[in-house]
Formats: C-alpha cells, structure tokens, sequence
DNA sequence: TATTGTTATACTCTATAACTATA
DNA sequence: TATAGTTATAGAGTATAACAATA
C-alpha cells in the first residue's frame, strides 16, 4: 500500500468509492443512480425539467425517459405552469418524499463512514477544504 | 453560497464533479466512461475477465460485452492462459494503450485544474487525507 | 462439484434528430 | 424565430438466468 497517491489517482478513486456507495445504498433502496440523483434533486424543491437537465447533465431527451419512468413508479408527478404554458413541473409524490429521504439517510451514514477513521481535527480540516473545491457544482444533493 | 457543506452534501458534489470530468474527457477522447475505466485499469498490466469483474465492480456477463466493444474497436485482445485453460487475459493492444494514454494525460490535467485554486499547503493535507481514505479502494487508475 | 466465461434476454440510460406546442 | 418538451430510434451498459468448458 503506498503512503502517499497523486492528485488525480487520488480524485479517481474517491470518486469511484463515492460512486460505488451511491450505487450500492441506491441498490439497497430499489433506485438507479440516475433515479436517486433525479429524486434527491427534487427533495429540495420542484424544478421544471430544463432546470433539471442542468442541475442533472442530462439531454432533454433523456430526462423525459427519466421523469417517465419515475412517474410510473409514482415517485413523481407532472404539472404545468399557468404563465408559462410550454414548461413541465417535477414535482416529488409523498411516496417519492419518502423514497428520497431513505436514500438520503442510508447515503449519509455510508459517505460519513467513509471518514470516520480519520482524526477529528483532520477530517474537519478534509470537509472545510473539500466545501472550496464543490462550491459551485450543481446542488444535487442537500443535507 | 453556503460556506461550509456536511460531509455527505460535500462527497456527492465531489463525486458528481468527477464523475463529469471522467465523463467530459471521455467523450472528448471518444471513450465511454466504462470503456476508459477499462483501457485505465489495464494500463497497469493485463488483467483476467474475473480480477476485472472485482476491479471494475461488474456481473461477469457485462465485462463480457464491454470487453467484446473494446475489442471490436481494436483496443484490447483477449488471449488464454496454458496454465488455466478456462482462464481469459485481457491485454490491451498498442491502440488501446495509445487511448488509455491520451485519456490519463487529459484526465490528469482537468482533476488537477480542481483544486489549483487551492493555496499549497491546503491543497497538499486535502491530498495526503484523500490519499489515506481511499487507500483500500480498488487500483481503477495509475498515476 | 466448483469455477470461468459466454449467451440469451430484458431493462435502464443516454444521445441525436425530427416533431409539436407555446412564447 | 426561439424555447420547452416529447417522440422515434439506436447504441451502450448492466443484471439475472441458463449454459459450456475446464479444474
């Protein structure tokens, strides 16, 4: 085991674990990756789905397919806005509600299991610098 | 902008962050994110189908279909092992080492841009506490 | 019997291009 | 004309189950 990785070996790897614990606590609660980034995306509130391509990254297409089968889930529904009659509204069902908030724990517990080998002081350190670094990316997630 | 984000909120960000980068890069070196955590894991050494399906986190039956379109696109070639004749080894050709090049190069380039910003001595503690982290994670990419 | 890998099948995810409705 | 969203289509990625070959 070497002592020390490079910046990016380092980056890569992080990345993979995170994307390895979204997907297995996604797994565990019966969600695709791309179904919990689109579920916790709207716990925080409604978007329209041109939001939610940017929010997501995702082509227009593609998150019609998303939002489609999600609402045959029941996990979302459609609306349409009075001032605007071309845009679409997401918005979470109480079962997609609920849905989220059990990935958003299960998640939680296993990200910060991830760290809790670490020294306080250095693992407060570790957040405080890792805030900087995602301090504009898209707000997909909320504690 | 908040200042500080918990621990969960900040590794989805991060991970959501490189997950893009792999995947902007991939696109510009016409990879898939699968095909290049492929091409980056075998530029290490060649690798059997069942250490890739561990590496790589896959259902034997889907590295079967990875492996065949990295094939078909010249970038590996399978090969048997005399010792093991149910054994195959995946090697990549001059090809697929040539992409996997180009892809670690851009790669490096564009995680490292994320945390220039930084002042150095932030940036060097967020590295060796990330390096501690994912010490046990698998060896998906090679500095 | 157990392991290695493939095949058959089905579904999700994603993109591009063409289309409809509204602004 | 431009924007919001959907539909049609195609390909990649993934999993489960059944299978063949080898250990």
């Amino acid at each position: 085991m070497k002592s020390t990785l490079g910046t990016t070996s380092g980056l890569v790897r992080l990345g993979y674990l995170i994307q390895e614990t979204y997907s297995e606590v996604g797994r565990a609660c019966d969600l695709t990756v791309a179904q919990a980034q689109l579920l916790c995306t709207l716990a925080d509130r409604p978007h329209r789905m041109a939001e939610l391509t940017g929010l997501l990254g995702l082509e227009r297409s593609s998150l019609t397919g998303l939002v489609d089968r999600a609402t045959q889930r029941g996990f979302v529904v459609r609306s349409s806005q009075p001032d605007d009659r071309r845009a679409v509204v997401v918005t979470l069902t109480p079962e997609g509600a609920k849905a989220a908030d059990t990935f958003h724990d299960l998640l939680t517990e296993r990200l910060e299991a991830l760290l809790a080998d670490l020294p306080a002081a250095e693992r407060d350190r570790f957040v405080k610098t890792m805030s900087r670094v995602v301090a504009d990316a898209p707000a997909v997630f909320h504690d």
